[in-house]
DNA sequence: GTGGTATATTGGTCCGACCATTGAATGAGG
DNA sequence: CCTCATTCAATGGTCGGACCAATATACCAC
C-alpha cells in the first residue's frame, strides 16, 4: 500500500504545532502566544506564513488574536465547539482515550435518535437503498472488517439523511472524521458483529416503529462500543480518566 | 445598551460574504471559485487577506484549496461538521429554520443524555453548585426572561461538566455559539417555564436517579423546543421543511 | 492621584517578486 | 489518427519589506 507523500502547506504545520501546543497545555490559557514576528523568526518562515495559522487557530476558538495585543491562549473546553474532537485525536496518544470514551456515548444517542426519527420519516426509495445496503453487507465474506466497516457507515449515513435532520448529518460528518483520524486502527470492532441488525432495522423503519428502530440502533452501538473501547485497553493497559 | 462597534478584518468580511454565497448555493459544489488574483482584483484588497479567508474557508470544510489549480466548493452538507450550524444561523432568514428545527431535536437528546450521564457520575460538590443556581433561578423575579435564560443555560453547562464527557460539553458549546447568533431573538422561550424542574431535577440527581433525570431534563427541553418553534412561527408563517 | 502624551509593541494591510504544481495546448514520433 | 513528451499559461505557496492601526506602557504635567 503506497501513500502520496505528506505535502501540508507551510501554514498548515504551524497550524498543527501550535494547536498540539494548546491542546497538551504547553500553552495555558490566558497566556499570551508569541508574536506573530517573533513566531516567523523563531520557525524561519514569513509573516504571512504564521498569519494564515494564527487566523485558523482563531476560528478553531483556541485562541484570541486581539489587535495590538497579541494573540491569547483560550480554554478550549469552554469555548471550542465539536469539531474539536477531530484535533484531539492524533494518534499522540493521551488525549486521544478521552476524546474516543466521550464520543462513543454521544454516537450512542445520536444513532438512536437518527433511527428513531428515519422510523417517523422515512418512504419507500430511501427504505430501498437500506435494504439494497443490507444484501450487501450480508455477501461481504465473513473475515472483511474494513468492508464492513464502510458498509455499517453508509448504513447509517444513509439513515441520517431519511432523518430529515442536517444537524444529525452534520454531528455524524463529525464523528466520521474523528473515526477517520483512526485510520483503520479499529478495523477489529466488527469482529463479532451480529449482522441481523440491518435486516431488523430495515423492518422495523418499514413498520414505522420509531421505538423498536431506536432500540435496535442503541444495542448495535453498545455493542460496537464495547469493541472500540476493548481494542483501546488492549493498547493502552493503564488510562486514567479525565474530564 | 451600548455596544462596541464592529470593527471586522478585511480577510474576516471576505470569509463571510464567501460563506454566505457558498451556503446559499450561490457557488454550486463542484464549481470553482475565483482565482486568489481575482478575488483581489474584484474585492479591491490586497492577495493576502483574501488567502486568509479561503484557508478558513477550507478549514470549515466549505471549499478545497488545491494547489495550481484552483478552490473548488464542497458540498457542505457530505463534509462539514457540526459546527457549521453556527454559521447557518447569520439572522439572515431562509436557512435559519432549518438549523433552529433540527438543533433543538439533537438538544433534546444531547440534555437529556447530559442529565442522565450526571446522575450516575455527580459528587456532593457539584450537586450544590447546582442547588445553588436552583436557587438563583428561584430569586429571580418574574419577568426576567433573559436572566432566566442565562441561569439555565448554566445549569446545564454545569450539568455537562459533571457528566465528565468532553464531547458532551464542546456539543453544548456548539448548540450555545447557536442560540447566541440569535441574540435574544428566543428571549421569550422562557415566558412560561415551569421553574420547578431545576430542584426536581437536583433531587433525582442526588438519588443518582439516572432515568428520572434524563426524562425531567428531556421534558423541559421539548416545552422550551415548543416555544421556540412557536416564537419562530410568529415571525415567517409559512415556512417549508427541507432535509 | 488624574489625565494626557510620547513611544514601543503588536496585529492588519499592502506591494511586488519568485517558486511549485497543475492542466491544457502544442508538436514530434509512431 | 493516436500517443507521448514538451512547453507554457494559470494558479496556489512563500517571501521580504514597507507602512497603517490599535494597544499597552512609561513618563510627565497638573
Amino acid at each position: 500500500m503506497l501513500k502520496p507523500p505528506e505535502r501540508k502547506s507551510l501554514s498548515d504545520q504551524v497550524f498543527d504545532q501550535l494547536r498540539d501546543n494548546i491542546l497538551s497545555l504547553k500553552f495555558m490559557p490566558g497566556e499570551h502566544l508569541p508574536s506573530e514576528r517573533e513566531l516567523a523568526d523563531i520557525l524561519r518562515i514569513n509573516r504571512s506564513s504564521v498569519r494564515e495559522a494564527l487566523k485558523r487557530l482563531e476560528q478553531a476558538r483556541l485562541i484570541e488574536i486581539r489587535h495590538g495585543e497579541g494573540s491569547v491562549v483560550l480554554d478550549f473546553t469552554a469555548t471550542a465547539g465539536f469539531d474539536l474532537l477531530r484535533h484531539l485525536v492524533t494518534g499522540s496518544g493521551r488525549l486521544d482515550f478521552i476524546a474516543v470514551r466521550s464520543i462513543t456515548e454521544v454516537r450512542l444517542v445520536i444513532i438512536s435518535e437518527i433511527a428513531r426519527l428515519s422510523a417517523l420519516r422515512i418512504q419507500e426509495p430511501e427504505l430501498a437503498g437500506l435494504r439494497a445496503l443490507t444484501d450487501k453487507i450480508a455477501a461481504l465474506k465473513n473475515g472483511d472488517d474494513a468492508g464492513l466497516q464502510k458498509l455499517d457507515f453508509e448504513f447509517f449515513y444513509a439513515l441520517a439523511r431519511t432523518s430529515e435532520n442536517l444537524a444529525l448529518v452534520l454531528l455524524l460528518n463529525s464523528i466520521r472524521d474523528v473515526y477517520g483520524q483512526l485510520a483503520g486502527h479499529f478495523s477489529a470492532m466488527f469482529r463479532n458483529a451480529d449482522r441481523r441488525v440491518y435486516a431488523k432495522l430495515c423492518d422495523a423503519l418499514a413498520a414505522h416503529d420509531e421505538s423498536r428502530a431506536a432500540e435496535l440502533a442503541r444495542e448495535h452501538m453498545e455493542q460496537t462500543n464495547r469493541a472500540i473501547l476493548a481494542l483501546y485497553a488492549e493498547d493502552q493497559p493503564n488510562e486514567e480518566q479525565v474530564s
